[in-house]
DNA sequence: AACCCGGGGGG
DNA sequence: CCCCCAGGGTT
C-alpha cells in the first residue's frame, strides 16, 4: 500500500465513521486549542462536558485572559493535571498581550506558548490552519507501530521519533486536518489497545502486526514502576461560629492553586490522630485537638496512592498562619462549593455539605 | 532520559 | 487489579 492508498482508505473510512464531538467542525482556533489541551491524557467522553462548560464560561481568549485563576481552576475541577489549566490561562494572557488575541499559525511559533508541546502544536496548526504537521499521540503510536511492525519500547524517545517520522511521511498534505483526526479516531475505535477490530480497519492490508498476528505484543511498553502508597491524615478545624479552615496550595506544587484541608503523611509508630495534630502544628503553627474521625477514603494519583483519614478538629491554642500554603480562609460549609478542590478533598467537602453518599464512611 | 503531574473508565 | 487515555514541563 503506497502513501496515497493509505491516505485514501483512511480518509474514506473517517468520513463514514467519525464520531460527533463538540469541537469537531469548529472553525474557531481558540476552541480547537482549548479542546486539545483538555484532551491531553483525557478521554473524549470525560472531556466533553468540561469543554461545553468551559466555552460557555470563557467564549473567547479575551474572556479567558481576563478571568481569575480561581474561576479557571473551578472550571477544571475534577479533570486533573491542573497545570494544564494554569498554563492555558497563562498562554491566553500572552496571546492577548503579544499576539492581538490570535493564535500563531506556525508550529515553531505556537509551540512557544505555555502548555503547547509537539502534539498540541501539530494538532492545532493542522486542524485550525490546515498546516501539514503530523500529530503523534497514544493512538497514533499504536496504529503506526502495528502498521510498520515496530517492536521496540514505545516509552523510548527513539521509538517516538521513529513514529513521528512515519507520520510525517504519511500525512496527506491536501487534508492534514482530517488525516490527523482520522489517525486518532482509528486508534481510538478500531486499533484499540486490547482486542483491536482489524476486520474493520481500512489499512489492514498493509499492517504488519495484523498479518503476523502481533497485535497483542505491539506496541511493546516496558513495565511501569509500582506506585507507592501513603497514609494521610487531614484536619478539618471547625471554629465556634461553625466556619471551617481551608488552605490554598502553593502555585508551583502538585495540585497548585487548588484548596484543601491541611494535613500530611503519617510517620512510623504514629497514631493517625497524632499525624493530624502534628501536621496542623507544622502547617498552621497552632495546637489542635483531633477529636472525631469524619471519614476515610482511598484515592489514586498519577504516581502514588493514598488512604486519607479526615478528622474533625478543635483549635486549642494559637492563630492559624499560612506557613505552607499561599493563603488560609475560614468558610461556611455551604460556601465550600465555590472553591476548586482536588478530587479527594472534594469528597470531603461534599460530606461536610451533607451531600456525601456515605459509602466510604467509617 | 527520567521523572513528575489527576482522574476516570474498561478489561 | 491493571492498563490506558488527542502530553507537557522540569531536571
Amino acid at each position: 500500500m503506497n502513501n496515497n492508498d493509505f491516505s485514501h482508505h483512511l480518509l474514506s473510512w473517517y468520513q463514514d465513521h467519525k464520531r460527533q464531538m463538540p469541537w469537531r467542525g469548529e472553525a474557531d482556533p481558540y476552541k480547537i486549542w482549548v479542546s486539545e489541551i483538555m484532551l491531553q491524557q483525557t478521554r473524549v467522553d470525560q472531556a466533553t462536558p468540561y469543554f461545553q462548560n468551559f466555552i460557555s464560561l470563557f467564549p473567547t481568549v479575551f474572556d479567558l485572559a481576563n478571568a481569575e485563576q480561581q474561576e479557571v481552576l473551578k472550571a477544571w475541577e475534577g479533570l486533573g493535571y491542573y497545570s494544564r489549566a494554569r498554563n492555558l490561562h497563562s498562554a491566553a494572557k500572552t496571546l492577548v498581550q503579544d499576539y492581538n488575541g490570535k493564535l500563531p499559525e506556525s508550529y515553531d511559533e505556537i509551540i512557544k506558548l505555555k502548555g503547547i508541546g509537539p502534539y498540541t502544536a501539530a494538532a492545532v496548526t493542522s486542524i485550525a490552519f490546515n498546516k501539514p504537521n503530523a500529530v503523534v499521540d497514544g493512538n497514533v503510536i499504536r496504529v503506526l507501530t502495528r502498521y510498520f511492525g515496530v517492536e521496540e519500547d514505545v516509552r523510548s524517545t527513539k521509538t517516538k521519533n521513529r513514529v513521528q517520522d512515519f507520520a510525517t511521511e504519511l500525512i496527506d498534505e491536501d487534508n492534514p486536518a482530517d488525516f490527523n483526526q482520522a489517525m486518532m479516531e482509528l486508534g481510538s475505535v478500531v486499533c484499540k489497545p486490547t482486542n483491536p477490530e482489524c476486520y474493520k480497519c481500512p489499512i489492514q492490508s498493509g499492517c504488519v502486526a495484523a498479518k503476523t498476528a502481533k497485535t497483542d505484543t505491539i506496541p511493546y511498553k516496558s513495565p511501569a514502576k509500582k506506585k507507592p502508597h501513603h497514609t494521610i491524615g487531614v484536619g478539618i478545624i471547625e471554629a465556634e461560629d461553625g466556619k471551617l479552615l481551608i488552605a490554598l496550595r502553593p502555585e508551583d506544587a502538585m495540585l497548585g492553586g487548588l484548596w484543601e484541608f491541611p494535613g500530611g503523611k503519617q510517620k512510623e509508630g504514629e497514631e493517625i490522630q497524632e499525624t493530624v495534630e502534628r501536621e496542623l502544628a507544622e502547617e498552621l503553627g497552632v495546637e489542635v485537638k483531633a477529636y472525631k474521625e469524619l471519614m476515610r477514603l482511598k484515592h489514586t494519583y498519577s504516581h502514588f496512592s493514598i488512604t486519607m483519614h479526615a478528622w474533625m478538629c478543635k483549635l486549642v491554642s494559637g492563630k492559624p498562619q499560612p506557613k505552607s500554603s499561599q493563603e488560609i480562609r475560614w468558610v461556611e460549609r455551604n460556601e465550600l462549593e465555590r472553591y476548586p478542590f482536588p478530587k479527594a478533598n472534594k469528597v470531603l467537602t461534599e460530606r461536610l455539605m451533607g451531600k456525601g453518599q456515605g459509602e466510604l464512611g467509617i
